[in-house]
DNA sequence: TCTTGACCTTACAGTTACTCTAAGGTTTAC
DNA sequence: GTAAACCTTAGAGTAACTGTAAGGTCAAGA
C-alpha cells in the first residue's frame, strides 16, 4: 500500500508519516522495487496508534514512550497510568483556562455593539485590564 | 525605566519584549545614553495591551491588527467585533475537543489499574480505537 | 581604585510539530 | 506520447518564543 493510501487509513497526512519516520518515531516502512514506501497492516496499526495518541493530547516524546511500552511485551502499566493521569490533569487545567478566556471574549463581544460607532469598548477593555501607567521613568 | 522593570510591570519577560520589538509588533522603546531601552507609561500600556490580548488567545498577527485599531483614532468597531466573535467560537470549539480528550483520558486512567500487572488496557485502547487492520498490501 | 555581581546589548541557534517547496523519478489513463 | 497524479529527497519556513554566547555598563563594597 502506497503512502497516500496509508495516510487515508490512519488519519495522518503523507508528509506527517514521512516526518514520523524521519524522527524515528515509527519504524520505517519497507520499500517497493521502485523505492516507494510499502505499508502493511502492522504499520497502519502503529500509525493509527500515534494518530490517536496525538489527538488525545500526547506530545511526540510521550508518544515515543507509549510506543516503546506498546511494543514492549512486559508493559509497565504503572508508568503508563502515571503518564495518562498527569496528562488528564493538564488537560483539565487547560480547559479551565480556556473557559475563563471564553468568558472574557463573550463579555468583550457583548461590550462592543457592532453599531458602526467609532469607539469600541473591546479595545478599552484590553487596554485597561491591568492598568499600569501610574508612573514611569528611567 | 529599564527593560526588566518594564517586564515586571507588564507581565512579559524581557526577552519577549525584545522579541516583540524585533518583529515590529510594538513601537521600539527610546534609548538611554548608555544604549539601554527606556520605557515610558505609554510603552507599558502598549505592552500590557499585547500581554492581555495574547493571554486572551489572540495570535501575534491578531494582536498586530488590534494594536492598529487601538492606535487608530477612528476605530473600526465592527471589525474588532467580528475578530472577537470568531475567536470566541474557536475557543468554544477547542473547549469541546479538550473535554472529549479529558473524558478519554479519565476513562483510560480508570481502565489501567496501576496494579503492577504486565498488561495495560490503556495501550490496547489507543491501539484499537479506530481499527484499520482489515487488510493491507501494495 | 578595584572587583564582583547584576544588569544591559546584539546576534544567532534551538524548540515543537509539522508544512511547504523545489527538483526530479514513476505510474496510470487517454 | 503525453499529461496528470503519484512518489522520492533535501531543505527552508512556520509560530512564538527561549536559551546561549560574547561582550558592554553600573552600583556597592573592600
Amino acid at each position: 500500500m502506497n503512502i497516500s493510501q496509508a495516510a487515508k487509513r490512519c488519519g495522518l497526512s503523507a508528509q506527517t508519516i514521512r516526518y514520523y519516520e524521519q524522527i524515528a518515531l515509527v519504524t520505517p516502512a519497507r520499500r517497493q522495487d521502485n523505492g516507494y514506501r510499502d505499508y502493511q497492516a502492522h504499520d497502519l496499526n502503529q500509525l493509527s496508534f500515534v494518530h490517536r495518541a496525538r489527538e488525545t493530547g500526547f506530545s511526540i516524546e510521550e508518544c515515543r514512550e507509549l510506543l516503546d511500552l506498546y511494543r514492549n511485551p512486559s508493559r509497565q502499566s504503572q508508568h503508563v497510568h502515571a503518564l495518562v493521569q498527569e496528562k488528564a490533569n493538564r488537560v483539565a487545567e487547560q480547559i479551565r483556562r480556556l473557559k475563563a478566556m471564553h468568558k472574557d471574549l463573550v463579555a468583550l463581544a457583548r461590550s462592543c455593539q457592532d453599531d458602526g460607532a467609532p469607539h469600541c469598548a473591546i479595545l478599552d477593555n484590553l487596554a485597561d485590564h491591568d492598568e499600569v501607567n501610574s508612573e514611569a521613568s528611567s
